[in-house]
DNA sequence: AAGTTTATTGACTCGTCAATCAACAATAAA
DNA sequence: TTTATTGTTGATTGACGAGTCAATAAACTT
């Protein structure tokens, strides 16, 4: 049966499980052969490609951040007005793509993760300062002075958001999470209307 | 060198460690072993009054809610005004007792037990509840129909804060911390001033 | 065809840990 | 002073899980 060229194949399929499993499970309590196992293959497999679970939870982050990356990046191309960059940061944030239950299941347990993985914690702070810097391209031409202040009050609000989300069962409702961002910015920036 | 009357105060120094533990090792991977080596006791013990980890954890979370209820309700009791109760309630979240490190990271355990033990899931939405209620009474004079949604941005901003202070090292800043809440509100309600 | 590399797994090792138990000590009640 | 009751622990059990390994097989190389 085996054929040649698997590799990135079962890595992808493990990374995809490593998420499901993470969100299904909301703990980093989780085995390497039941994620091996939703991804159709062996444990002993999963360990021969990525090594260790550790790295294939490492895996897993990377593959979330870089999805939420280029979602950022690609709604921010169609955007030229510095309130059009907003919107597009904050949608970015709570799209169907990025705002799902078992990526907000991942996210959680990636926090715990940078707990003890000094890597997890780089990814993570990666992360936030992208968001950071991707919120005050929008918000220094509108707010100035207050631009860097009004960015980090955003970032703290939308990890907020997700974790609230956590805890709620049912579909996550994205829509609803980005009015509690909009509204957050409309009272501070005179003439913004999401 | 068994005296009478041990059970509490086994059972407070097995909570204060069960905290403390779980703030150090930022993870629910805590023996039971290591936490009852925290509170001057063999494991048999520690299992002989609580019968399992998980009564450990959720006394701890019961504990920690407990201090907290107890702090909010002593600073709403000195404020008069809506906005003294507001900022009363904002001070008391970020106050000393509740924003260190050892709580903070137990903080991010509770929702992540949240997950799977139904009992700390309802505890959590207790102290959401709680939360959103006391600040409902400042705010819905100040802000009438917007009281609502202002408190659950609030809500979701604090535990944001929370969850960003959790990945940070070094002493967390209370004072900055409040900062941010007081400064969603301030051009949220008109004459609000910290 | 022989040899090498890649894919794949079942079985195994080794460690860890929650929970239990048997036994012992001290105090209180009868 | 027996007889509970409460406190306490070392040793043990039983389960589970990460990571390793030997073995098998298909595919590529020369």
């Amino acid at each position: 049966m085996p054929k040649v060229g698997m590799e990135p194949i079962r890595k992808a399929a493990l990374v995809k499980a490593t998420i499901v499993e993470l969100g299904r499970a909301g703990s980093l309590d989780v085995t390497v052969s039941q994620i091996a196992k939703r991804a159709g293959m062996s444990s002993a497999l999963a360990h021969h490609y990525f090594g260790s679970k550790e790295e294939m939870f490492l895996a897993a982050m990377r593959h979330v951040l870089t999805l939420y990356g280029a979602e950022v990046r690609g709604a921010l191309a169609v955007a030229s007005t510095p309130e059009g960059r907003l919107r597009a940061v904050l949608l970015a944030n709570f799209s169907a793509g990025n705002f799902r239950r078992e990526v907000i299941g991942a996210w959680l347990n990636f926090y715990v993760l940078a707990q003890t993985v000094p890597e997890a914690s780089r990814l993570l702070r990666v992360y936030q300062g992208r968001l950071r810097s991707n919120l005050l391209v929008g918000l220094r031409p509108l707010a100035g002075a207050k631009a860097e202040e009004l960015a980090d009050g955003l970032g703290a609000l939308i990890d907020g958001v997700y974790l609230r989300e956590a805890l709620k069962l049912g579909t996550p409702d994205g829509k609803l999470a980005a009015a509690m961002a909009f509204n957050y910015l409309k009272p501070q920036i005179k003439g913004f209307d999401s």
